[in-house]
DNA sequence: AGCCTCTACTAAACCGCTTTACTAAACCGT
DNA sequence: ACGGTTTAGTAAAGCGGTTTAGTAGAGGCT
């Protein structure tokens, strides 16, 4: 392949020359311009990227860690960040951590050995501390979706509260009283909103939140199962369930199907994230959405602005918004008959 | 941050040792070797990958180009392929092409500027010789899931004709005899031969096949809804349809609920897939399994062999399965009242 | 004529690692 | 004691760009 001498060489300058006014730091003469053009396009010359990023110690590569990309709502996001960053000429690495905080850390080292220059990331578990000293050291961070403590990176989050306080007002509105919520694993960021939001709602209207109707655990359909198992076990179960993603409200569904319950006919059901598929499951799921490709755009020009040492926002709150669809109904009448 | 030179200089020996040492491509004596390691532990030493790659000339990266990572076909491959490469030390590249041919050729042309070292290809159209090109140029291209003729690449494919094959037979097994096929894009591989599959098994059972019966567009959602009111308002509507694809046969679910039949009473449904919302939907979709994981896991092992300049297997078919749920029964007695 | 400024470049160092070709010293057998 | 082999390394040339510091020559001003 060519390189740059080649094309000095071919256009009678030097290879400085040719690299300067490809970066557009000199402004030739057109004839000269011509003949670099000339040059280029005769050798077929592509600058080697490997060498650029030797010499100028950027990789033009971001990471973006996600939990699992297999999931819908990480999948949708990553999409939009790809988009976002390949319109600005940056690739994207992507990992999944399942969870695993060694994964995130091991994200974290590759942005230390310059592997990428900035990384977009999103946990799913309560930090010990170990996160927080990483990206302290490295800097180019942005954190989304969850909130990683004692950092001082930005941050971009949706309004969770917020949105956990309209689908429960929705639900008092219809006429519910007795509300359950389910949520992900305890301490998390999102968590701790979400059922501010909750209990917020539930207090203004005056209505008691009975301790058994909220469990917090995982944001997975098998939680969704295990919580709804028990919250129809209490002795007196809620007439809704606000399940703090379309997950756990999956989950929660297969369980109430399995008990010979009706959604929404015996008990309503609001989900969290509008994930692809809450349109498409039978009936289809109210739920609260967030604007994820506008998530994802913001969250690449938030790190450009961080890489290029600008000054992005801090913080930044999405809204949220209730998208009404089958699976909420006006509060059954008489006890459930599971 | 530290360099080769400053531990070689800390353990008292040259850079070229410490490199040597480094990959292992020397024996020292056990007292050196620990001046070295006390060294780079010490300084706190991490190889620059950059420069490690611009003087190998490799990327330690490959590149996985999918039509749409947020569709969770793609995305459970990708996790698949991730999770493969990150075992051998490899970065994995996503990008979506949203069956842009331009984006294809963008990712094949990161190959040839060695942004990656290898890729593996999934594509949605038919090439017109531009793909096929590019790729003869390039080598250590793996073809998964659709092919590209006139390439030499190593494929993996699914045995997409005996799934479609499968499919038909149970739905016959079960007395259906007609029987509606929708498909994706005409002219495409996977089209092409589970169509085939279809036509064996109905020709084998002697079950007429009526033209108006087979639509073949686009593996989407929507052409699933477009296709199934097609083939509703055909003279004589079929008992059973075969979607080729899970998302098709979500887009028939959908139409065919709007027109108030019920699946699998009023129409029998098998899908194509098995994605994972496959099971979740209501009622559950009975459709072709394809092993995603394996597949992922093969792709990655198949590429790496190509680049090692080792002998991969040129074409490997993962077999597929049926699996049973609720979208099939016996067929309708009489016609359909919708 | 002498000095200054501007234009149009260039030489050479550098980024940090790998690798080829080579050497000094120790050991070994005869 | 000597040639040959092994051990334990090293010097220096890349990889292909970018960048800093500088220069030759033309033109303008006094």
């Amino acid at each position: 392949m060519a390189t740059i001498h080649d094309v000095a060489h071919d256009a009678g300058v030097s290879p400085t020359t040719v690299s300067r006014y490809l970066n557009n730091r000199i402004d030739l003469p057109a004839p000269t311009a011509a003949r670099i053009d000339a040059a280029i396009a005769k050798l077929d010359y592509r600058p080697n990227l490997l060498a650029k990023r030797l010499s100028t110690g950027k990789s033009e590569a971001i990471g973006l860690v996600t939990p699992e990309i297999g999931n819908p709502f990480f999948a949708e996001l990553a999409a939009a960040v790809e988009d976002e960053a390949e319109r600005h000429g940056y690739a994207v690495f992507m990992s999944s951590t399942r969870g695993d905080v060694s994964r995130e850390i091991a994200s974290l080292e590759r942005l230390r050995d310059r592997h990428v220059d900035g990384l977009i990331l999103m946990t799913t578990q309560p930090d010990d501390g170990r996160l927080a000293g990483l990206i302290r050291h490295n800097g180019n961070v942005v954190l989304m979706d969850e909130d990683i403590s004692g950092v001082e990176a930005p941050r971009i989050f949706v309004e969770n509260e917020h949105g956990a306080y309209l689908a429960t007002r929705y639900l008092i509105g219809l006429g519910h009283r007795a509300i359950a919520m389910i949520g992900g694993p305890q301490g998390l960021f999102t968590v701790k909103e979400r059922r501010r939001g909750f209990e917020r709602a539930m207090d203004e209207s005056g209505c008691p939140i009975r301790p058994e109707h909220v469990r917090l655990g995982a944001y997975t359909r098998e939680f969704g199962r295990t919580a709804a198992r028990a919250i129809l076990a209490a002795p007196e179960p809620p007439t809704a369930i606000l399940a703090c993603s379309d997950y756990l409200a999956m989950g929660v569904m297969q369980e109430l199907r399995e008990h010979g319950l009706r959604v929404p006919d015996d008990m309503s059901l609001v989900g969290f994230d509008d994930m692809p598929f809450a349109e498409l499951i039978d009936p289809a799921l109210t739920t609260i959405r967030q604007p994820i490709a506008a998530m994802g755009r913001l969250g690449f020009q938030t790190l450009l602005a961080l890489m290029n040492r600008g000054q992005p926002q801090m913080l930044t709150r999405f809204p949220v918004e209730l998208i009404e669809r089958k699976s909420v109904a006006a509060p059954r009448k008489g006890p459930l008959k599971s």
